[in-house]
DNA sequence: ACGATACTTAAGTGAATGCTTCAGCAACAG
DNA sequence: CTGTTGCTGAAGCATTCACTTAAGTATCGT
């Protein structure tokens, strides 16, 4: 891809478990990369890197004090890609809407439920 | 990872903005692989790829009759990605309300606005 | 000052991804 | 029957990904 648009970044990193599970950390309250890195089975290192995909998508944004790296997530980066999935499944279930009501508008004479 | 979870598999295909591009076709009704194939700039096979990508989220199913595999979203898919993004900033959102309050109750006597 | 803590960076590796091309194959049109 | 359409499969290839290890750099506690 030339250029790569705020859903692709989102998406993309969410499509990660580790990341996810980041994420689902960081939902119940600020954490240090430290107490990121916990639970998870890697190095910090790689939790870094993780952490640094979050933060190119604006998923997450966090701040250095003295050795401290303290992370939590942005809800308005999640907004947008909730709200991708919401017009999406909207958009199918209205046209699918519209195939019921053709379906029935052109066979009266069939019966109208299964 | 030792094990795909739903949601691995649906974030992932979304990932892709030409799926994604595939998704947001299928959402204002079924097409055969060829009209999903006509806009996008590659081989039918690499639509086809993708399409068995968009399948095994579970995002897309299709169905052949003669030579011609007509697709479509399963909107159900879409909903598990929408609760799991949905949850967790409603978790931050109460999370940040917790703060605000706490900070308001333990100092009051500081200037409450900035 | 010294060591421990908390990150940070760089380089490397094996696997997965996103294509391509080429070669099928079944269904339909004439 | 023959050619075209619409899809399907396999192989190959460049890039990206998710790690690793190893070597830093600032703090912080004593």
């Amino acid at each position: 891809m030339l250029q790569q648009q705020p859903l692709d970044l989102a998406f993309q990193a969410l499509s990660d478990p580790t990341r996810r599970a980041m994420v689902e950390r960081l939902a119940r309250g600020p954490a240090s990369v430290s107490e990121l890195a916990g639970p998870l089975p890697m190095s910090m290192s790689a939790v870094m890197q993780h952490l640094k995909v979050l933060e190119g998508a604006g998923l997450v944004v966090s701040e250095k004090v003295g050795r401290v790296r303290t992370c939590r997530v942005e809800p308005e980066a999640l907004t947008a890609a909730e709200r991708w999935l919401n017009d999406r499944r909207r958009s199918v279930e209205r046209s699918l809407d519209r195939l019921g009501l053709f379906l029935e508008q052109t066979k009266p004479e069939t019966e109208p439920r299964e």
